[in-house]
Order: C-alpha cells, then sequence, then structure tokens
DNA sequence: CTGAAAGCGCTAACAC
DNA sequence: GTGTTAGCGCTTTCAG
C-alpha cells in the first residue's frame, strides 16, 4: 500500500481488492456487484479482502463503464411549496438503502428551465427521471421518449403519460369535490383560481369541477382568475367574486393557499365559513388545520406518490419489455369538515 | 450524420466535433471548457462543429476522467419539514445556471444514516457539499475533514466549522428572543421542548435563551419537554407546564411547531394569547399567519442560507487555498406581533 | 464459474 | 497555442 498524501485519497481499487483476493478483477466485480455466477467461495474472499482493505467503490468509474449510473434525476415546479418538498421526501422514502442516489431541479414553472434540467440530468444516464406532470411541450415530451431510461411522470393522471406516472386524477378530483360540495347541500358555485396559465393540473380540476357540476344539473355562477398563484391574490378575488356575485354559498379555490386567502376575506368581512359560505381548496396542506375557520379541501398523499415513482424506477427493467408501464393511482381522500 | 438507431443515444463524442473542427481532442475539449489559451479561430470552428453536431458532453466521462465532478452532494435531517425545503430551494437559486448539480439525501436526524449519506457523496467526487448543522459525530467529522472538497454546514454557527459555514446563531437567537420578551414586559418564563437530544440547535437555543433571561435577572420557572416534536406534542407540554406552574406569563418553545401546539391549548383553554400569557417559537414559518392568535418568533433567512452555502461552494478555490474558510451569518429577525 | 482483452469519453501532463 | 501520449477504474464482451 503506497503512502497516504494528505489530501490524495487514493483509495483501494478492483485492482487491489483482486488482488488481495486471489481473483481476477472480473470475479471481484462481480462478487462485489451480488453476481448470481460465482462461487461461495470467491464471494467470500473477494468480501473479506474488500472488507479489510476498506474498499469503496468509485460510482464515476463504474457508471461511466456501464453507460448507466445510480442517479434518479427529479424535476419539480418549486420547492418553496411543502407538496414537493413532501414529494422529494416520499422519492427518498422509496429509494431507500437501494443505492440510489437522488439528484434535483427546479423548473419554476418554466416550460425552458424544465426541459434544460432534464437534459442535464439525462447527460448523466440516470437509471431514471421522475418528472412533474403530464403535459411537457413537444420538444420536452421528445426528450423523454428517447431518454432510454425509465420515466414516471408525477401528480397528474389525466393524459398520455411518455411512460410510468403515479398520483391522482385531477379531473376526478375537481369532480369529486363538486359531488360533495352539492351534497353537502351548496348550489350556488363561485370559482377562483390563479396561475392555471403554467399549471395544468389546477385547470383540470376545474374542468372536473364543472364536469361534476353539470351532471348535477348545476352550473359555476361566478369564475374570477389572476395570474399569481398566493395567498394575498386569493384572499382579493374573493373580495371580487362575492362584490359581483353576492349570493354564492360555495367556493371552489385552485388550491389551499388560494382558498386560505379567502378565508382571510370572509374573517374580515364578517362571513360565516362555512355557515355562510362555504370554501374549499386542494391539497390538504397541513396549516389548514390551524385556519380559524374550516376549509374543504381534497388530500392528496404527496410522500406516497414520490414513494411509488421511486419504486417504479427502481423496479423497471433494465431493458424496455413489452409489459405495459406502471400508472399507480392514488385518490385524494376529501374532507368537508377538516 | 449517422443514422439513429431508435434505442442507442450514441451522441457525437469530443472525437467526433474535434474532427469537424479540424482540431485535435485537446483543443476542442479546452475550447467547449472556455479555456484561456485557445485561438480565437479555434475555438469558433470548434463551437460551431459542436453545435452542428449537437454535441452533449458526457459528465460521466468528464468527471471520471478528471476525477472530481459537478455535483454538489446536499445533506438534510428532513424533507417534511418546510425549512429544509427552502433550504434546497435556496440551494437551487444559488447554483443558478452554473452547470453544477445538486444530489440530495435525507438523514431523518440519524447519525449513522448521515454518515453514510455523505460516504456515499464523497464518492461521486463531488464539487463540494452542504451538511446541517455543526455537531457531527467524530467519524462523521473525520469523513468530512479528509473529503478534500469543500464542505459548508448550514442552519448552526456555535461551534467549530470543518470548512465554511452559512446560518445563524443558534445560541444567540435564544438569547435575542429572551431579550425581547423581557423588554416585551414578560417575568415568569417556561420552556416546552421536544427532539433536543437530536436537534443540538434546540438545544443551543434554549442555552441562549436561559443566559438571555440571566442577563437580565431572570430565570426559567418551568420547563417540560418529551422526546417527539410535533404539534400535539406542543399542546400536551403546554397543558401540563401550565398545570404544574399555572402563574407563568410566557412559553418560548423549541419551534414553531411545538408553539402552534401550546397555542391550540390556550385556546381550548381560553388562555388569551398574547393578553394572559405570551408564546415564543422559532423559526417564522408562515403558517403563523393563519393561526388565530399571535405567536412570537425568530424568522430564520432559509433560502438565503441555502443560496449562499451553494455560492461558497462555487466561489471555492479548487486547491485549498490558506485563505480562512467562508463564514456567513445571518440574524433571524424577531418578530412579537407576527 | 472464471479470466483476458478491450475499451467507455474525457482530461492531465507533458512536449512541441 | 496546440498536439501527443497515457491513462482514470470499472464493466462489457467473449473465451475458456
Amino acid at each position: 500500500m503506497s503512502t497516504e498524501h494528505p489530501l490524495s485519497q487514493s483509495r483501494a481499487t478492483l485492482a487491489d481488492v483482486a488482488a488481495a483476493a486471489g481473483v481476477s478483477k472480473m470475479t471481484a466485480s462481480r462478487a462485489l456487484r451480488g453476481a448470481a455466477d460465482v462461487s461461495r467461495a470467491s464471494a467470500e474472499k473477494v468480501a473479506q479482502a474488500a472488507r479489510q482493505l476498506g474498499y469503496v467503490g468509485n460510482p464515476l468509474a463504474a457508471s461511466f463503464s456501464s453507460q448507466h449510473s445510480n442517479l434518479i434525476g427529479v424535476v419539480v415546479p418549486s420547492l418553496s411549496n411543502i407538496v414537493f418538498a413532501e414529494v422529494l421526501s416520499g422519492i427518498a422514502e422509496g429509494i431507500g438503502d437501494s443505492g440510489m442516489q437522488p439528484v434535483f431541479g427546479v423548473s419554476d414553472y418554466d416550460a425552458e428551465k424544465e426541459h434544460s434540467a432534464i437534459r442535464a440530468m439525462l447527460s448523466w444516464k440516470p437509471a431514471g427521471l421522475i418528472v412533474t406532470g403530464l403535459d411537457q411541450p413537444p420538444d420536452t415530451r421528445a426528450l423523454l421518449q428517447s431518454a432510454g431510461v425509465p420515466v414516471v411522470q408525477i401528480m397528474d393522471l389525466d393524459g398520455d403519460p411518455v411512460d410510468a406516472c403515479a398520483g391522482v386524477s385531477q379531473r376526478g378530483a375537481g369532480q369529486a369535490m363538486a359531488g360533495a360540495l352539492v351534497d353537502a347541500g351548496c348550489r350556488r358555485f363561485g370559482y377562483v383560481g390563479a396561475g392555471l396559465a403554467r399549471d395544468t393540473r389546477a385547470q383540470k380540476r376545474l374542468d372536473g369541477f364543472r364536469a361534476g357540476l353539470k351532471a348535477r344539473g348545476l352550473r359555476l355562477m361566478a369564475h374570477e382568475t389572476a395570474p399569481d398563484p398566493s395567498t394575498a391574490t386569493g384572499r382579493q378575488l374573493t373580495a371580487k367574486i362575492l362584490r359581483r356575485t353576492p349570493d354564492l354559498d360555495c367556493l371552489y379555490f385552485s388550491n389551499d393557499d388560494l382558498a386560505a386567502g379567502g378565508a382571510y376575506h370572509c374573517i374580515a368581512a364578517g362571513i360565516a365559513v362555512p355557515g355562510d359560505l362555504r370554501l374549499a381548496g386542494f391539497n390538504g396542506l397541513e396549516f389548514l388545520d390551524s385556519l380559524p375557520v374550516r376549509i374543504a379541501t381534497s388530500r392528496t398523499p404527496r410522500r406516497a406518490i414520490g414513494a411509488a415513482a421511486a419504486r417504479a424506477i427502481l423496479s423497471a427493467p433494465r431493458t424496455p419489455s413489452g409489459a405495459p408501464p406502471v400508472r399507480v393511482e392514488f385518490h385524494p381522500e376529501i374532507r368537508l369538515e377538516t
């Protein structure tokens, strides 16, 4: 063994292990990776040699040589949104101790950033890719299609996945909420949304909501939207929609954050919630529990979606088989009396 | 241009670019990386050839060859906590379009998991490592010290960093909050904490808080802790501490989540907050705005800390220089009337 | 079941 | 400025 320079982390290589074990590099390589066709005797000699030398494999060399890494690329639109943070958390959970390494990128809801993030990750020959949503523009979709690695699109199920997908039907969520609210006695509905242009899932929920109302012979009586999806926007739009259409008995929001803004308006305006007016959001964020009024919501299983996506990649066959790709559907839990 | 096999993503290599540009691989390599000593003429020829061939570099090969990647390893204790999600968001922001790729690992507040996550990341020869806190156990610390790459420890500043660090003084935050609360008229203090065994930063805040009281001639009159840091725990412990010591006029909690539990107890018990009892947490989470009562807190700049950490790695010299490592201190903003 | 040979695509280190 | 020569450490063949 050579002298260790202070900063040189010259570790034992596979060749060292092989030599110490008295086998060839290949046998050592196979043994270390737990390949089937290695004799017990060799496997043990190699394991011991590796232990003795403190051998740590070099994933860069392995990945370079084999043309595929144990990296899993993840692209989410945002990380200041707890929803996607929990998805990452679920991905970490799903990866477990499989040896995969998650790499992440944030698109900021920008299609070009998403495209370049995906491109950057693909250049690492990852074991798989997890991207948000089904509605990538054609060029990004083409990139994913020709990626040659398993792709899991998460959160949404309404559309045509490139490969595997895991999430909830956004349309179905909207429709189910409409049904639940009608059952709860609501009749005069308004919608408050924001960021629909870039958040296609919110748009799908609205479509589903409309369909749900229609199925009950009802329809949206008012509709306010704005570009910026914030609680402040929710508050402003709620004031506006109620000014224009005062006799509504229910407001559906594009998400919980907007709905919270609606709640603030109601509190300030002395409107009883859910007594005078029922509010409904989407996501089932925990902070709803700390609001002074009760808002209806659909709770999405973010961690479970992330974990399912990771597992889908772990279990994906190395070579594309004829088997249909995984599709994991979750059903959001509607909570009216949150 | 060669025919593309359906699944073979056989891309143009550096050799192809070099050939097309009529220069050697090395010149092409240098030009592509923007090295200084390449003639304008060559640089342009190479750039054009690369564009024409749609050349995409192979980071696996580059990293393997040069023994260092453009990966940045990040280890956080949790991702279902919005605090660390925002740190990641800040890291993504700080990385910007530098070409670095963040890789993440979650330790679940487990020292062994943290150790193995760091070990796994180091095997990728990252450009740098971002880890949470200053209080790693000796073996992990040794690992970081001999990593041979810039290490940034984040969130905490009280202690001896391995290399660079970015965050707030946890002790100082506790002390400052004590001072602010005393100034606001509080005199009879209680403390409610959870998870102190594994969350050394919460422990430091408590120490600072005690010191702050002492400096004003005051002290903690009651103290309740439990292992599990949840809002429910906060509520239970608040009930308990007030049962045992009813005449407190202020409770300091190890964080906002626990403090919210305290708020729930007070609401249920008909205790006016902050009238009868003042509550103080830590972090400055947004959901405090939606609580029906006002809780004091120290707002930590999570995104800024993440961004600073990323920038510290981007600007770190490749070879360890004698220059003192970066230390970025942020000061949490105390908000009493949140 | 095991081994030998041949690179993967790029970059360090030198010459020129 | 530019090119040449060697690999980096591992895995993929393909023979035995």
